[in-house]
RNA sequence: GGCAAGGUAGCUCAGCUGGUUAGAGCACCGCACUCAUAAUGCGGGGGUCGGCGGUUCGAUUCCGCCCCUUGCUACCA
């Protein structure tokens, strides 16, 4: 067997600040299953991650909630810790970059670089809070856009036009921490001197530590000049004050990434592993970082850079994904598919988001769609249907007829020999991080267990005299390809893979113990391994992901971003994206109300007689608690004249005439503004 | 606007360096089977491989232009 390899992966760190989501899920997962995969091929593999802390964002919410930064930080890493459980992310060590060993590490960093002439200061001028009394992130100004008027909008770029610009262009720019108007100050800050690193960077990405596709990017980002790094931020800010610059503090993000390594260390403190080992210029380790393909930046530019600068090794990969959608759009509050990972666990199993994640993944950086109906459909099918049947349809046998003892020999050595071998193929796969493709081979070798088993047809055999030992055969032989077929997907199941073992009463599953088959081997009673997704699981899930939408924005009190709980949008959120083909179908015309009547035994309606120009519609209008017939004659509106004539109670109803509001007396007919004329085009 | 990744059966996706009738799973239809969590097996219908040009004996696969989707970015990183 070949020396183990010493391994180091991590996941970016968590912000501090809110719940996590399935989005984050999709990092957490690919990576653990690849940690997992590590673990079993018998390398030397650590998992570390954290929460991401510090920040201008921490400090506030702290701020806003009446408690110190530490009490938030505290409660969200436990809320963090809780919901990676729940999800069976396998971390080593899981720690916070607001921690001594951070301040450490970031200290070191940081030092060395300055020491050897990679700190630069610089005073630039910012916006400031004169009543808050601190600098203002862009994020945290907003004001009148300078181009096109628009309200609410952020210090740096328009939402609504796309302009981008500085913060004191801004109109009516105030302060989202005060309300007061931000005025200019000057301040003194540290730079980091990236472009220092170009040649390393460069050569860096050459030798293969970065994805092709991130390579690219990167390229574009060398070209467009690598600019000096701000890296400090003034008091107040919740983080790390800076050694020799008293009232300065490391910007986040400088000591975000610093985080892994503090996990790390504060790992290597409790037991005693070798930290410089795996952190040594000169080592021979090997460091992996799975992230988001937003940061990036961060990872393949500043973090290379600034861990060279201070003499410390660089990391073997850095691996970006892609991010999730749901249903084909981003994950969305109002349509209730901004899913957080405890809603989820409420309702369904973490095990089969885990399988099919791990279906779609590969090792590009596109991102990946959570399709539902396919979810349901791709789970049920695959792991229930599929793989965990080949036991439930030999187990039943060996339990009734051999007292759960497997057979002694294995009745098709040369397909037990196939699904062994097919084992290397499907290593290699999870290795370069190809996990779909890693699950269709482990789905095709189940399928063959199936053929086998249909091939075989136990049941018949199980109703003749004299053919015991063929029957034991066979159900022996469909346990053992079971078997593989677990151990090659237990870095994506681990429970499911626990549960296994326990029921074929074998030690936990390594990647070189599938060689050998089980033979006369008792094995315990067949329990079902894992259930089907039930529909309506998913149902409650995205309701109740919209509850929380609501929670939410009453813990907010309706802050200026937020939508107010009780206004129209929330009452009623917008509707999906159509196309501007599927809005050109509908044909809205200008209508004068030529007649407004009484409907006879009708509550709710009035009849209204439509002068189009030229064409008279009749239509039926559910306004009449709202409108008397005598105020609505001659006013023009605005109707839907190609809505598919109705058949009604009191006649037919040719259109529709728009209104807004909720109903009853409450209901506001529209108007188009003086001139318009009947039979007009709205569009 | 710049850049990137995509646009292949109803849905989710495979298709390496161009080559015989373009694949899988789900869904649908038929048959078989009934050991199994309405599971499984066999067979079938269904695709102008986004559009238009070009290179080539031959292009889903290469080149150009266009359309559409998503994401990042826009003197923030």
């Amino acid at each position: 067997m070949p020396e183990p390899r010493k391994i180091l992966i991590t996941s970016a760190l968590p912000y501090a600040n809110g719940s996590i989501h399935l989005g984050h899920l999709v990092e957490y997962i690919q990576t653990d299953i690849w940690s997992r995969f590590q673990k079993m091929r018998g390398h030397e593999a650590y998992y570390v991650c954290a929460d991401d802390a510090h920040g201008t964002p921490i400090m506030l919410r702290a701020r806003a909630e009446g408690i110190e930064p530490e009490q938030l930080i505290e409660r969200v890493w436990h809320e963090h810790t809780e919901d990676f459980a729940g999800f069976e992310i396998g971390f080593d060590n899981y720690h916070s970059t607001h921690s001594e060993e951070n301040r450490v590490c970031a200290t070191t960093i940081y030092e060395r670089n300055r020491d050897a002439g990679h700190i630069v200061r610089r005073t630039i001028s910012q916006a400031y809070d004169p009543e808050a009394e601190m600098f203002l992130p862009d994020r945290f100004i907003k004001g009148t856009c300078p181009r096109c008027g628009a309200e609410d909008q952020y210090g740096d770029n328009c939402e609504v036009c796309g302009a981008t610009y500085a913060p004191t262009e801004l109109k009516n720019a105030v302060s989202a921490v005060s309300g007061a108007t931000p005025i200019k100050k000057d301040s003194e800050h540290l730079f980091f001197k990236l472009g220092d690193f170009e040649k390393v960077l460069r050569d860096w990405h050459k030798a293969g530590h970065v994805q092709a596709e991130v390579a690219n990017k990167l390229n574009e980002w060398f070209e467009a000049g690598l600019n000096d790094w701000d890296i400090s931020r003034d008091a107040p800010y919740f983080g790390f004050e800076i050694p020799d610059a008293a009232g300065k503090y490391f910007y986040v993000w400088l000591d975000a990434p610093i985080g892994y390594m503090a996990s790390f260390r504060n790992y290597c403190d409790k037991t005693g592993v070798d930290f410089d080992a795996f952190w040594d210029a000169d080592s021979d380790t090997e460091l992996y970082h799975f992230i988001g393909k937003d940061i990036i930046y961060f990872h393949a530019l500043f973090w290379p850079a600034m861990l060279h600068g201070a003499g410390f090794r660089k990391p073997t990969g850095v691996y970006a994904h892609g991010f999730l959608t749901v249903d084909g759009a981003k994950m969305s509050k109002s349509r209730g598919t901004f899913i957080k990972a405890r809603t989820y666990l409420k309702h369904l199993n973490p095990e089969y988001l885990r399988y099919y994640f791990a279906a779609k993944l590969s090792s590009g950086v596109d991102d990946l769609d959570l399709n539902l109906e396919d979810f349901a459909a791709r789970v049920n099918a695959d792991l229930v249907g599929k793989v965990v049947n080949i036991a439930s349809r030999c187990a039943g046998f060996i339990k009734k007829r051999f007292d759960n003892r497997l057979n002694d020999t294995l009745d098709q050595p040369e397909l037990y020999a196939t699904f062994v071998k097919a084992g290397d193929e499907i290593a290699e796969l999870y290795e370069k991080r190809e996990f779909g493709r890693a699950v269709r081979e482990i789905m095709a070798l189940a399928d063959l267990a199936n053929q086998y088993i249909d091939d075989k047809a136990p049941w018949v055999i199980a109703k003749q005299d004299g053919r015991d030992a063929e029957l034991h055969a066979i159900c022996s032989m469909g346990i053992n390809l079971f078997r593989v077929l677990i151990g090659y997907l237990k870095p994506i199941v681990p429970v499911m893979a626990a549960q296994t073992e326990a029921f074929l009463n074998v030690e936990p599953m390594r990647w070189d113990t599938q060689a050998e088959p089980l033979l006369d081997h008792k094995i315990n009673a067949f329990k079902p391994l894992m259930t089907r997704v039930d529909r309506d699981r998913i149902n409650a899930m995205i309701e109740d992901s919209k509850e929380d939408l609501a929670t939410e924005q009453q813990a907010t009190g309706g802050g200026s971003a937020a939508v107010a709980a009780d206004s129209p949008l929330a009452r009623d959120p917008i509707a999906a994206t159509v196309d501007f083909a599927d809005f050109a179908k509908v044909d809205l015309r200008v209508a004068r109300i030529a007649k407004a009547e009484h409907v006879e035994g009708a509550d709710k309606l009035l009849r209204l007689t439509l002068d189009l120009g030229g064409e008279m519609r009749n239509v039926f209008a559910g306004i009449k608690a709202a409108y008397r017939p005598e105020d609505l004659e001659g006013r023009l509106t605005v109707m839907v004249a190609n809505l598919a004539p109705r058949k009604m109670k009191f006649g037919v109803s040719e259109g529709m005439v728009l209104a807004a509001g909720p109903g009853g007396e409450d209901i506001f007919v529209l108007q188009p503004d003086d001139g318009a004329e009947p039979g007009m085009k709205v569009k």
